[in-house]
RNA sequence: CGCGGGGUGGAGCAGUUCGGUAGCUCGUCGGGCUCAUAACCCGAAGGUCGCAGGUUCGAAUCCUGCCCCCGCAA
């Protein structure tokens, strides 16, 4: 008990985590993470979810741009270690060296799958049937560190990046506690990654986004999953880029002669769209300008009928 | 001043160019048909057309200012 850690974090997915610590009655003497950025069209300076929280909570929060440049500021701040979540700055030895009871990470894979930047889209967009949390000790290496806990959840039909990542969040709470009293306790158990079954993913460009219905309708269904809520798999229809949040493989039964893209049924069940196997059944859209919405909307206010061709340019 | 789209009954949209008492696809409510229905038929309710001001006999539509939402790019 008493352990005094440094969390480090920055999206929402790092939160949960944090708020577990808090509530296991964990000492976080200052929270770690990235510095403030312009977001949206106004470039409004805006802190990360994870400096957010810490600031309400009343924690200490440091923001280096490169953290290996201030591992001296680290060590005034006298944590016995440190849990990394989704930071997304690479530890080098000085700054692992300033904990004395090690830095853990909690990453959203089974590693050694999807090592790296984007596990979470990664799992879905290979059509992974499970997924998980592990804890890991860091190393110098991009998640290469032993294991000291690992724990499974099945990828839902119908979850989303959003959602898997909350449920993937909440556990990796849950973990991270369960791991620190195994360290207090002296019962952790460390565990080398298995040399085989390792992938790496990196961080998703957008062009990995558009959607290329020449491919099967569940290749199509997971990548938009995959990427809702960001980046968001997207398409042209009529020339204007369209958002796709989510969608479903259905039967291909009227698509005789349809080319691949092409809109073969659209009514307040779905947009059905011919695929290079099967149908894809859109059922949540947003065109530029637009709100997000259901595919019924979409319908209603006559933006798409059958034989309208979602197309990968412009057009 | 990064580029652009938009605010019209509960939802999604048309109408704005060439001002003249608001329309479409749905939803809701009532009724009918049907073994039944997310189907179909009949009928009804529901709108200060983002806000403020201006021009006009008359403005959703033209002019001015403001607020809000969203796509792209970062």
């Amino acid at each position: 008990m008493g352990t005094k850690i440094i969390y480090a974090g920055a999206p929402a997915f790092s939160v949960p985590p944090l708020k577990a610590l808090l509530e296991a009655g964990f000492d976080v003497a200052a929270v770690l993470t990235q510095p403030d950025k312009p977001v949206g069209r106004k470039a409004v300076l805006t802190p990360t979810p994870l400096k957010a929280f810490a600031a309400e909570q009343g924690i200490p929060v440091l923001d280096f741009p490169k953290v290996r440049e201030h591992a001296a500021e680290l060590s005034s701040v006298g944590a016995d270690c440190m849990v990394t979540c989704a930071y997304g700055q690479i530890l080098t030895a000085e700054v692992l060296d300033v904990f004395p009871r090690g830095v853990y990470n909690i990453h959203a894979s089974l590693l050694p799958r999807w090592r790296g930047a984007s596990p979470i889209q990664h799992a879905i967009l290979a059509g992974d049937a499970q997924t998980g949390v592990t804890v890991m000790r860091t190393d110098v290496g991009l998640d290469t560190g032993d294991m000291l806990l690992v724990r499974e959840i099945p990828i839902a039909a119908d979850d989303t990046a959003a959602t898997l990542s909350d449920k993937l969040s909440a556990l990796g709470g849950e973990c991270i506690v369960e791991a620190l009293h195994k360290i207090e306790d002296g019962t952790a158990a460390f565990t080398p990654q298995p040399t085989e079954g390792i992938t790496l993913c990196k961080k998703i460009k957008k062009e990995e986004c558009a959607v290329d219905f020449s491919n099967t309708s569940a290749e199509i269904c997971n990548l938009i999953r995959a990427m809702n809520p960001a980046p968001l798999a997207f398409s042209y229809l009529r020339g204007a880029p369209v958002n796709l949040f989510f969608a479903q493989p259905a039967e291909a039964e009227h698509a005789e002669g349809a080319q691949a893209g092409e809109v073969v049924r659209a009514d307040k069940t779905g947009i059905y769209v011919r695929a290079g196997e099967g149908l894809v059944k859109i059922l949540e859209l947003q065109a530029s300008g637009g709100k997000r919405m259901r595919a019924a909307d979409f319908v209603n206010g006559r933006k798409v009928a059958v034989g309208d061709v979602f197309a990968r340019e412009p057009q």
